[in-house]
DNA sequence: TGAAATATATTCACTGGTGAGTATACTTTT
DNA sequence: AAAAGTATACTCACCAGTGAATATATTTCA
């Protein structure tokens, strides 16, 4: 019962998402990943059935995390609830302008896995960002707001754009411009209801 | 002075162009698109100097038709301002539902060359999203709107967000929201400037 | 308790195949 | 004949995945 550091599973994935995130999901081959994480592919292959095996392992890795995040970028901010939206947004602009931001690699993943339909990485991705509108929509129906489901998806819509729109540019400013919308948006559907 | 159906350059464009729109421009090889276009690999690289400059050849090829298309979808559409630019997200809606559609070639080039920022396959695509944004603030500023630079902003948002959450959940659906969210923010603007 | 048996984890060396790109020669057009 | 266009056949690096062997726990039972 050697305490390693770090189990071998726990470096390939370590390393896995660094480097898928950094590179790209065919960008990186598993040649590298084991070398990076410091053991043989072979081991890599032991743990992990697959490289697409890997890569959904990958993304179920970002999917708590990333909305954690975003949960306590929302908490931690001032305001009203036209604020708190908008909030996620300004914080995604402060972290688009550190160098490594390579946008959102769910959004990512699924670009480059868009011959193929039914891969797993694709059901991890998307049940991600349905956990996002469905927490987005929970926020806007405690608030009373009239058609919570439907103004969660602008915000979703938002989001996305705003993760594609700054890769594109590499200028966070579209995240502020996003803000402004959701706030807008969301501004609007609380006049509605009150 | 044969006249041929098409030029040898013509046929390695068409082909590069649909299959690096169906299965991405890592999954695509050059041998692939030289074979399916008839001829040897040698041919390709007389034609183009590289993989690279295929790739920005075939960004470039799309731009024209895409903004084109944009504006046909606005100007046949009935209605006021708010209705013409919901008729685009209505359009993308309905060309989502074939299913060989895979979202928007140039937010997947990007997605995939995230890792490399100077490409210049990624200059023709941010021009070429510039340009609709452009477009689009022209649009606004003869309509008399108030920062029809924001709102413009804000249509990209929407757009690249309905490209990217449609691949996403596979679900055509998220166009008719974004339309939706589009329309009320134009419909806001208008409201305040007139 | 301690040795044998079993399961878990890891390595080395490899395969069959594909990738981008090229040296050279042939063919067509001007 | 010169130039432009195309083909054959190749290089060399890399890639996903594997076969066989080895090392390191963990379990079993004499």
């Amino acid at each position: 019962m050697t305490v390693r550091a770090s189990s071998a599973k726990e470096r390939i994935l370590t390393t896995a998402n660094k480097l898928f995130y950094a590179e790209g999901i065919r960008a990186v081959s598993l040649d590298v990943i084991a070398e990076k994480a410091g053991i043989t592919k072979k081991t890599v292959y032991y743990h992990f059935k697959s490289k697409d095996d890997l890569i959904e392992a990958y993304l179920a890795s970002r999917d708590q995390p990333n909305l954690t995040q975003f949960r306590k970028w929302f908490e931690a901010a001032d305001g009203g609830l036209p604020e708190k939206v908008e909030a996620i947004f300004q914080n995604i602009a402060k972290a688009a302008r550190h160098p490594k931001w390579k946008g959102c690699g769910f959004l990512r993943t699924a670009a480059e896995l868009a011959n193929m339909p039914g891969h797993p990485a694709m059901t991890v991705g998307a049940a991600h960002k349905k956990k996002f509108e469905d927490w987005m929509a929970a926020e806007f129906e405690v608030a009373g707001l009239d058609r919570p489901e439907a103004l969660a998806r602008h915000m979703v819509l938002l989001l996305d754009g705003t993760f594609s729109t700054i890769l594109v540019h590499r200028d966070a400013a579209y995240a502020d411009a996003a803000g402004e919308a959701a706030k807008a948006l969301v501004a609007g559907a609380m006049g509605r209801a009150g």
